[in-house]
DNA sequence: TTGTATATTTTGTCAACACTGAATATACTG
DNA sequence: CAGTATATTCAGTGTTGACAAAATATACAA
């Protein structure tokens, strides 16, 4: 009963652990994260997690601070407790999202650079790089606003639940 | 002269090359990537890519048909020629865009999921993931609706370059 | 069929990297 | 200050995966 559970919940941290890995970061940095997803409380000391996950304290200090760099989680300390503890950041996935801005940027810059190089070149040649410029010229632009409608209605939403409550 | 620009193809190359890496590819994907875009005409052999790229033609090999298998390029072959050529796919970077829709989904099924193990729970425990499935419920639905609209554009866009012609 | 051009698969090597466990550092308490 | 709890760093290990080079397969031509 109880350990079915358990097991259920073992399975999701480590299936948000191979997604996090094929998104190309260490398959801890997932499991942490599904685990903090879980977790009650919802903050966990770093031994709390090398123990849930059955890892190394070392390997939870570094990718902790992998997470809390790319602003996934963060710190807390309370009063008169020695442990840090780690959270979820509130607003992480948005954030996460947010990073996925600059990538677009990246790529609009590429696309760019690449049509400086094919410079006089026949049309044809340079109708690639074109599609991939003006593509990301759109969503560099549209992307953002998409964010800022997601935050609009969140605004709403925290300012409903604040009357109810 | 000419020599100066060759090595800013080769920059270039190197850099789509590690774009690619850092998105947990090979970073050979994206030197064959950043090389179709620039090569006139568009279209190369498994050797000419593996001469300018100074790479076997093994991985070549093995790598054109991971981008094929991903969507971003596509094999062609000439009547009477025994060579086979890549070429970038047409509206391969929509595509790659649209594969990040599968991913929005994934990541709301797996908050779902994880909402479903917190049944019962503490309104605070569930929050996490509560925005997090709100968020990409969201996204689920507006981020297709984004790439409709850049489709539409892009379809007027065509038209007018047709009555240019 | 034999020979030739082309493509794929396979085997082996090397480097990168996540992870562990131990050693070290840091910070708090009495 | 000594002692203890906690966190970080470091050295070593094993695994994974990209890549090269060679062997094999496939398709075409004479």
């Amino acid at each position: 009963m109880n350990n079915e559970l358990r097991l259920k919940e073992k399975y999701f941290v480590e299936e948000v652990g191979l997604f996090f890995e094929q998104s190309g970061m260490p398959r801890m940095a997932g499991r942490i994260l599904g685990w903090l997803l879980l977790s009650d409380p919802p903050h966990q000391s770093l031994d709390e997690l090398a123990e849930a996950l059955m890892a190394s304290k070392g390997s939870i200090s570094t990718t902790t601070r992998l997470l809390i760099q790319v602003g996934l989680i963060e710190r807390i300390s309370l009063p008169g407790v020695r442990r840090d503890y780690f959270r979820i950041r509130p607003g992480a996935f948005q954030h996460s999202l947010k990073q996925g801005v600059e990538r677009v940027t990246i790529l609009r810059k590429l696309a760019e650079r690449g049509l400086e190089l094919l410079e006089g070149k026949a049309p044809l040649t340079r109708q690639g790089l074109e599609e991939m410029r003006d593509m990301y010229v759109f969503f560099e632009r549209e992307y953002p606003a998409l964010l800022e409608r997601w935050e609009q209605r969140r605004r709403e939403k925290q300012a409903t639940s604040e009357i109810t409550r």
